[in-house]
DNA sequence: GTCTATAAAAGGATAGAC
DNA sequence: GTCTATCCTTTTATAGAC
């Protein structure tokens, strides 16, 4: 079992490389934060690196794993049968925003989880393919069932778009609670979850862009029916 | 006129910058890359944290600018008559991506307006503010005249989901580009700009959440027609 | 405006006592 | 496992010659 200081440090590291990032941090901000001696980050991780490989793991591994969860649940009701797309997108983004709502420290789950895609350091790369290959394969393939009309690229692309929407939801929803006037409240995880699905649910199923102009038949304002 | 030096050192910390972040990038460093002196930086700007600014302004002003030249026009077209979504978020979206185009340094340009979002640093609040501030008025508003039966909460949040799936793009394109195997080339900027485009608009013109509950009416799988 | 030199602080990492 | 003390490097910033 992992001792307290261990822990303490995890939880310090977590919450500062979340509110400002991880070049921002010093170990020394870390273990004074976490009640700890400075050598004891290196005892217990051996480096600022493995301590951020610690933080990220800690968190992602479980939140990824929940995600396969009900996506495999998701595609076992569907047996034979069509996958719905909003099922497929809540098994992505509810486990995710879900964080947020743990204990005290939720807003820094979440956000430290979303920060993973926002950095940019060279050792982390190796990381995300071990944490993140198994989730991009599955929901990639999922995606392409619950939405087959659309070509790999068209897929591809709009995936991108869903996981952009979710992250900067995930490290930033402070500034749109701040910009509304407290109007949208991202604490709110049911809605938030229900706003997120239904927008990236009529993202992916807008009638595909032809391969060489503009949107075609935008008929109405509308998502548009499937064609 | 700025000059050789200053604008050989906007240019390094821009492209370092964007590539490893603001925290990750010495003074030293950048001016190695400008050909410069560490102590021009001071020289010519007063400090790293001014440094930055420079470099943020020098890329996000005229790019905000044009966004809003693009909406006045969309504006002036439509007159009294409806505005159309795509016809806004183009005016928001394609300046960004068509960043990527210019020159050489196409990518970096992009990746830098889109980092501004990621940054976390205090003294970047102001800058955000004054950078930003017409900008969010002024869109928001054309959104609420382009999809007037959102509630403003709804718009919001949609507005940030939009504004996700772009930032997304701007600091991360290289993913994309890498996890589809070259399939998706986000140099294409047409193509880039009329998939987020589409994606985008049927997103916000999805039907509106219920206040309390699940998505309504999953009609099919379709992204839904106009209630 | 540009340079050298250096100050002054902060960073990650380690040795060794306990 | 935890502590003190320290090493060594890197960092921002400045002083002052040219």
């Amino acid at each position: 079992m992992p001792s307290d200081t261990k822990r303490q440090i995890l939880d310090a590291a977590e919450t500062l490389f979340a509110a400002k990032g991880i070049d921002a941090v010093s170990l020394r901000t870390v273990t004074s934060d976490a009640g700890a001696n400075l050598a004891s980050v290196h005892y217990h991780f051996g480096s600022k690196e493995a301590l951020v490989e610690a933080v990220f793991e800690r968190r992602i591994g479980p939140l990824n794993r929940e995600r396969i969860r009900l996506l495999d649940e998701c595609e076992r009701r569907a047996g034979d049968g069509p996958l719905e797309v909003e099922d497929v997108l809540r098994a992505l983004i509810d486990p995710a925003l879900r964080l947020s709502q743990e204990a005290e420290r939720g807003e820094t789950f979440m956000r430290i989880c979303g920060r993973f895609f926002t950095e940019t350091s060279a050792y982390l790369e190796p990381i995300f393919d071990r944490l993140f290959r198994e989730i991009i394969e599955r929901f990639t393939a999922a995606f392409h069932r619950a939405v087959p009309e659309l070509s790999r690229a068209d897929l591809l692309w709009r995936i991108h778009f869903v996981v952009g929407a979710m992250v900067h939801t995930m490290c930033d929803s402070q500034r749109l609670r701040h910009i509304s006037g407290g109007l949208c409240d991202p604490g709110n995880v049911e809605e938030a979850v229900d706003r997120m699905v239904a927008f990236t649910a009529a993202g992916l199923s807008a009638p595909a862009a032809g391969p060489s102009g503009k949107s075609p038949a935008p008929a109405g304002k509308t998502g548009g029916a499937s064609s």
